[in-house]
DNA sequence: CGAGGGTTTGAAGTGCATCAAATAGTGTGG
DNA sequence: CCACACTATTTGATGCACTTCAAACCCTCG
């Protein structure tokens, strides 16, 4: 895969060449290794991000040490844009999980676009929606599903949703990791998945997870969630 | 308190009486009893509310009939504007939960004047990020707060977060509400009350509570937080 | 091969849900 | 103003889900 290019973001699809020159004039773009903070919660927000390759977790810290896990990132998307809308400060903290390129830009540049071009901000009306959207799902989630439910419910997403036969998928990233994205312990994850393996027949191999019926799978999570089977709207990678 | 209107809503601060004017002309208002019930999640959306008076609860319901709710809305907001960028369906349902006037408006409208006016479009985005806030905190406490955390957090967010001092406030709505609106059961909801008595020493008579140490509370609640207290932002009640 | 991280398993404890029933509170009609 | 009906809230008893702490296992990579 060629690395993500700005021009290529849904977001910025309205916007003119002059625009992509302009924030392209100040940009930086360096590897960075695993377990780097790239920015903290609460930080005074100049630059947004894009990753060009590699994983990003944003997430939330207490005082007391607990962390929520905001959202995992693939390559292909930005982060912190929405920082303009809240006072200039980052609402999450972010961390590379897996060796990462990651290039940023102005937000200075971004805001001044956003008062002038309104096609970008109903375009960005659009993709706050969406975020929007899949947080009332995770709520959602959150409050009535249980461990195993969610796991299903993530892997079902992590297809691509079409397909009534038997498909095989991989994991994005760490058990681990998926497991903290879920809002599960690890420990609590390894053992759903167990359960979720003898109540739908899925067979787990490390990463990578066989399905054979689907439908089972929707049977067992979907019941517990608000949104009909397929839910491409809320994939687990987005 | 006078009866709420679209005119002093933060979201409309930019538009010009023309606006107001045209989408006035096509308004319904109208009381609704305890219970009812004003569209369903998924329901084509053509027109969005204002609470002129009583409450509106936002839920989202799954197929086993589990409830999630959304927010529990007052006089003075309006819901299901954000349908525009869903297309055109509510996110979520919505039922009166107090005998309520609630008035309506064409979405046509408003979308009409959010792609000609950017002041409108800029409004939508910082009402939308804010909202985005509060999702964000909402599920850093689902998964790390306890009960009695949560309603401690709550109490909180209904002072004004100013005084150190003593000071009383009354629950909003029914206790089983406020239990449903932080995901809790009811009688979870009572027990893990009690148990902040036990641990803040705050004093509760039936919906009205007295805090003579906020201190104490922040201190039991705030630290499975990662929003400093005061968190105006993200009021219980906006 | 050995070190280290990721993953699983075991044992025990905690918190919340659930079901059932008692109690308090509110509004109604007599 | 009282008794009744109905709802909201509390209390008790029990079970399940998830967490925690500890230790074993597994896999990968130098």
């Amino acid at each position: 895969m060629n690395t993500a290019d700005l021009r290529n973001i849904p977001l910025f699809k309205n916007c003119k060449d002059v625009f992509f020159k302009n924030i392209e004039n100040d940009t930086q773009q360096r590897p960075h290794d695993k377990g780097q903070i790239l920015f903290v919660h609460g930080d005074e927000a100049e630059r947004f991000y894009l990753i060009k390759n590699g994983w990003v977790k944003l997430f939330r810290e207490t005082l007391d040490g607990a962390q929520a896990v905001v959202d995992i990132l693939p390559a292909g998307h930005i982060f912190g844009e929405t920082s303009i809308f809240e006072n200039d400060t980052y609402p999450y903290s972010a961390e590379v999980v897996e060796p990462s390129k990651i290039q940023s830009f102005s937000l200075g540049q971004l805001k001044k676009e956003i008062e002038n071009n309104n096609k970008l901000a109903l375009s960005m009306l659009s993709s706050m929606a969406r975020y929007r959207r899949q947080q009332d799902t995770e709520i959602e989630h959150l409050s009535i599903q249980n461990a195993s439910q969610r796991i299903g419910c993530f892997l079902l997403r992590l297809t691509n949703q079409d397909e009534a036969g038997p498909l095989t998928i991989h994991l994005p990233y760490d058990k681990t990791l998926v497991a903290s994205r879920l809002g599960i312990q690890p420990e609590t994850f390894s053992r759903a998945l167990a359960k979720l393996k003898d109540k739908t027949g899925i067979h787990v191999k490390g990463a990578t997870i066989q399905i054979d019926s689907p439908n089972q799978l929707t049977e067992y999570s979907c019941t517990a969630c608000s949104s009909k089977f397929p839910c491409k709207d809320i994939k687990a990678v987005k």
